[in-house]
Order: C-alpha cells, then sequence, then structure tokens
DNA sequence: GTCTATAGACGGATAGAC
DNA sequence: GTCTATCCGTCTATAGAC
C-alpha cells in the first residue's frame, strides 16, 4: 500500500506531465487523491518541493529503465534500439504530451526555475548511458557526440509528433534512427579490421 | 511611429516568447508600455485574442523570412542552408527561451488551447517550404519527408541548447545538417544521371 | 456630440502559503 | 479553514479630435 506522500508524488507526476507543471495547481492534485490542503501541506511546504520529489521519483526510474535495457538487449545495438524504440512504445502519450523529460526542461527553462538544471541531469542520464553503449560497440571517437545526437533527434520526433499526430512520421523516423545508429557501429567496426 | 496595439502586440510576442503564454499577465504586457489595464483592454478583450495575433504577426513575419531566403540563396541546397543556419544566427536566443515555434506550439498542446493548430501552421510553412526547395533541386520521392525529418532535427537541436546551452553542440550539428541537405540532393543527381 | 483612446476601480475566481 | 496576492475580465469615467 502506497503512502500518502507516495501518492501525492505519483499524481503530480502524471499532471506535469499531463498539464505542464505551472498549469498544475495543489487543488488539481489534491481533490483525486481526496485530500484536504491540511493534509496536503503536511507533506509537502511548497510547490517546489513536490517538483524536486518528482523530479527524483523520474531519475530513479530512468535509471532502473536503463539498468532493465541492459539485459534486455545483448549487444550493444539492441540496447541502443530499446531506447529509439520508447518513441514507439509511448507514441500515445507523446502525440498528446510530448516527451516527459523534454517538455519539463522546457517549461522550467522559460521559468527560470532553480530546478531546471536537476531535470536536464535526466537528458544526462540517457546520454550517458547512450555513450557507453557506443563505446561498448567499439566506437572509439566522440561517443557524447553520438549520444547527444541521437537524444537530439528522438527530442525532435517528439517535438513534432506532439504537433501533428502522425503515428506513420514517428515510425519513419525510428527506423531512420536505428539505421544511423547500425551505421555508427559498423563504421567504427570497419575502422578496426583496417588496422 | 507605431499604434499602440502593435506595440502591445510586440511585447506579447517578446514575453510569450521568453517567459511562456501561460506565465505572462496582462500586467506583464501593459506594464514596460506605460498602459494601463483599462487601455489594454480596449485593444483586446482577452488573452487568447493577443495570442491570436501573436501568431498572426509570427506566420506573416515567417513568410517573409521565407521570401527574402528565397533571394539570399541562388540554389535551392543555398536556401536550405538559410534555414539551418537560423540555429547558428540565434543562438543566443536558443539557449535561453528555445526555439520560439517549438516551444509555443508544446505549450498550447499541453494547454489543450484551442489555437494549437494555428500555431502548428508555423512549423507546415518550414516544411512546405523545405519541401519545395528540395523538389526544386531535383529530388523526386517523398521531400514532405525530407522536409519534416530537417524541421525535426532542428527541433531536437534547439531542445538540447536550450537544455545545456552548448554552442559547440549546435555548431556540430549545423555541420551536420548541411552535410546530409547536401547529401539528398547530390543522390537525387546521381539518380538522374543513372537514367 | 460622437468616436477614439486612455485611465482606474471593482469583482469573481483561484493560486500558493500557513 | 483562512489569508493574501494575483489573475482575468468588466465596468465607468475622462480627455481630446473631428
Amino acid at each position: 500500500m502506497a503512502t500518502t506522500r507516495d501518492r501525492i508524488i505519483e499524481e503530480a507526476d502524471r499532471l506535469f506531465y499531463e498539464q505542464g507543471f505551472e498549469a498544475t495547481s495543489f487543488a488539481d492534485i489534491a481533490a483525486p487523491l481526496g485530500l484536504s490542503r491540511g493534509n496536503f501541506y503536511y507533506h509537502f511546504k511548497t510547490k517546489d518541493d513536490i517538483l524536486d520529489a518528482v523530479i527524483a521519483l523520474r531519475l530513479a526510474r530512468t535509471r532502473a529503465m536503463l539498468e532493465a535495457w541492459e539485459d534486455e538487449g545483448t549487444t550493444p545495438l539492441e540496447r541502443i534500439g530499446c531506447f529509439i524504440r520508447i518513441l514507439i512504445r509511448n507514441r500515445t502519450k507523446i502525440m498528446a504530451w510530448g516527451c516527459p523529460v523534454g517538455t519539463l526542461v522546457g517549461e522550467l527553462s522559460k521559468l527560470e526555475h532553480s530546478a531546471q538544471g536537476q531535470a536536464a541531469e535526466l537528458f544526462s542520464l540517457f546520454i550517458d548511458w547512450l555513450a557507453a553503449q557506443f563505446r561498448a560497440a567499439g566506437v572509439t571517437g566522440d561517443t557524447t557526440g553520438l549520444a547527444t545526437h541521437l537524444l537530439a533527434r528522438s527530442q525532435g520526433v517528439a517535438s513534432l509528433a506532439q504537433a501533428f499526430g502522425d503515428e506513420g512520421f514517428i515510425e519513419a523516423e525510428v527506423a531512420g534512427m536505428l539505421a544511423w545508429s547500425a551505421q555508427q557501429i559498423e563504421a567504427a567496426g570497419a575502422a578496426v579490421n583496417r588496422i
């Protein structure tokens, strides 16, 4: 059984994603949980406290997801494919509300919110993990650059998917990203054979 | 001398970009112009009216910019380069506030605002123009797909640039997008020669 | 006298905070 | 449960141009 605190964080996480941080009020979070405002303030003194908790939750879940992908794919390329295919697995949500990470970081950035850096750490988790996969696949160059490129492309796809809701576009771009990743790794392998 | 109405739209355009639509209040717009709120409501009855005017302004300016690029570049590839290089020309603003189009469309989407479709039209202007450039360069396939791909990549670059403020990343991605565009057009030319 | 432009008070609603 | 701040939006009043 989840604690009240956990249920608040869970509900805030959902609403911050679907409506945005600023557009979500305490009442929005408390109402579906049947909580009074007094009870609410027992758990969280300010709205920023809830935001911190939501970001911590997302960081923990992202780390867990990346660890799960380590087992899910037997090769680095397959693991990179796990990342790319989130766009398809979560396409319905992405077409409705965009990427949960990108939209949060963007909103906090505009608000000049102090938690923007913490939220951007979510991006860093993906970049570091992807870069490690490229290195594990034998790529020796700027693996962080490759990882950031891949993350940027997935962000762009999420952005346009949110704007137009075109499922076919997502599929085409995912195929392109998978092909690009395989190509990077093949090129590295060919370079090794040349030595 | 600009009319009061035009000055309001201009100021709203700036604030909607820098702070976001929802985070910008009537007072925020009126204060720097030295306007009373009463005067404000003489020109715009609702906040949505200002949003409509701002979107109309951006649509007009985007159309004008695309037309200017028609003269600026002598070849379709050069014109596509004009588009790609906005990321560098506007890098300071993009690192601070992201892409003006992408962030607006994303915010309105989360708010389920009725003007979201109008704002997405800004994206369509770029897609249609870029697709026309690819066709003018002799590409015969899915030029809309190529155009959308390019727009998505530029959106992703803007998103990560806003998150991390890394100028080198922007430059590297711009170089990659320029090379990709040239490659698409070269491939089309080679296909023509093969016939 | 009418129209335009500006000003400022007021109200209902809702927010975050305690 | 209350408090204060702020939001959007409406209302009335004023000043000048034509």
